[in-house]
DNA sequence: ACACTAATACTGACCGGTCAGTATTGACGC
DNA sequence: GCGTCAATACTGACCGGTCAGTATTAGTGT
């Protein structure tokens, strides 16, 4: 009955592995089609069966469709983010702290491929609700970006630059490799990380 | 930003202004209402009212509201990709066509941004038929900039590098910040390409 | 009369959301 | 340890609005 210490397949990223209960298993469902058909062509009958529960048991967690999808959005950019702050602070400054970082994000991604497709495309292109989230996602993560680069500038680490167009250059990207990646499997997160960590950094004008 | 006389506030992007005749409206219509509430969000009806025309003639001349979505999607893809040949092309060759591209890619998003963020916004999470239209996009000019970063490197303008990886995440810092440019109006065209084609450049290890 | 284009009226599948009802668990007295 | 009651968890048939797509009718040029 009970998950032994270790998390299977779909699991939800959460803090908790809830799979055991209603709540777990309908969030778990809703992940893996979520993520691989996307929000509309998500019906609500397919979560149930999946979750082996009821529609009425959907609705006494979650007020509706929409707001189950984005507590998926939230729990993972909250994981996301706590991620990216420990490998941070286990860093002293400028730099270093910006590689700690890029490592952090793109192994969270590659840990959680699901959650990662939900936040990167699935999330894209609904209505204005969604935008709203998928934005504030956005400038968070640009935001921290940009926090960093700016300590390093000042640090003198690197040459002054509009960071405004270097975070946001940069979370493209991060992000547009990390959905290659969801898709295809390639390139790998070894490879992407070679790769990539050096790529951005050389970008503003630092030399590993 | 100069547009000739012919074109009017949502225009196509096709080659041929074809806004006066049913199809050239309704084409028009659809780009305008897809481009700001989605595909999902946007009804036949709305486009009818808008295109002052009838849910007939749409189906005169498309077959379903999927093919009139992705006309307009090929549409600007087949754009984009024409602009950045001739910008090639009057290039000789290596390094200097990479950044004709880069520059032809930035102006001719900044040009259509209705069009751009159909391509870059609402053609990304719908279900299996947009994403294998969106990939094949995506690909496409991942490719194309792999061909001239490869050439780069045989004619020894940059080093040696992995450019798939490299490819992508070009393309997606380029799409990250044409996206945020389309919702935000900022930053402008002019200081996304004074930092950005820099900073691509140097990120392979060009220095201008 | 005939072909092409367009307008209008209509259909029916689909699916998110509801809610009256049922099962399960727990609390408390005896 | 057992019967009674109550709270909580869950079920699934059903409703009702929506909207892509179609059938029908009407205008227009040749």
């Amino acid at each position: 009955m009970f998950m032994k210490a270790t998390t299977k397949s779909g699991e939800t990223a959460g803090d908790v592995d809830s799979s055991g209960s209603t709540r777990g298993r309908i969030l778990d469902a809703a992940l893996n089609i979520f993520s691989n058909k996307g929000y509309h062509a998500t019906k609500l009958d397919e979560i149930v069966e999946s979750a082996r529960t009821s529609k009425g048991a959907i609705y006494l967690y979650f007020p509706n469709k929409e707001q189950l999808f984005l507590a998926l959005v939230d729990q993972f950019a909250d994981l996301l983010e706590r991620r990216v702050n420990e490998a941070i602070e286990h860093e002293s400054s400028g730099i270093d702290r910006v590689r700690a970082a890029l490592i952090a994000v793109v192994e969270t991604f590659g840990k959680y491929r699901l959650p990662a497709k939900i936040l990167l495309v699935q999330a894209v292109g609904l209505g204005s609700i969604f935008e709203k989230k998928r934005r504030e996602t956005t400038d968070r993560f640009a935001g921290l970006i940009k926090t960093h680069l700016d300590e390093s500038i000042r640090m003198k680490h690197i040459a002054q630059i509009d960071t405004d167009v270097v975070s946001h250059a940069w979370m493209g990207a991060i992000y547009n490799l990390m959905i290659q990646w969801v898709y295809t499997g390639e390139p790998t997160s070894e490879r992407i990380l070679a790769t990539l960590v050096p790529l951005l950094l050389r970008s503003v004008g630092y030399q590993s």
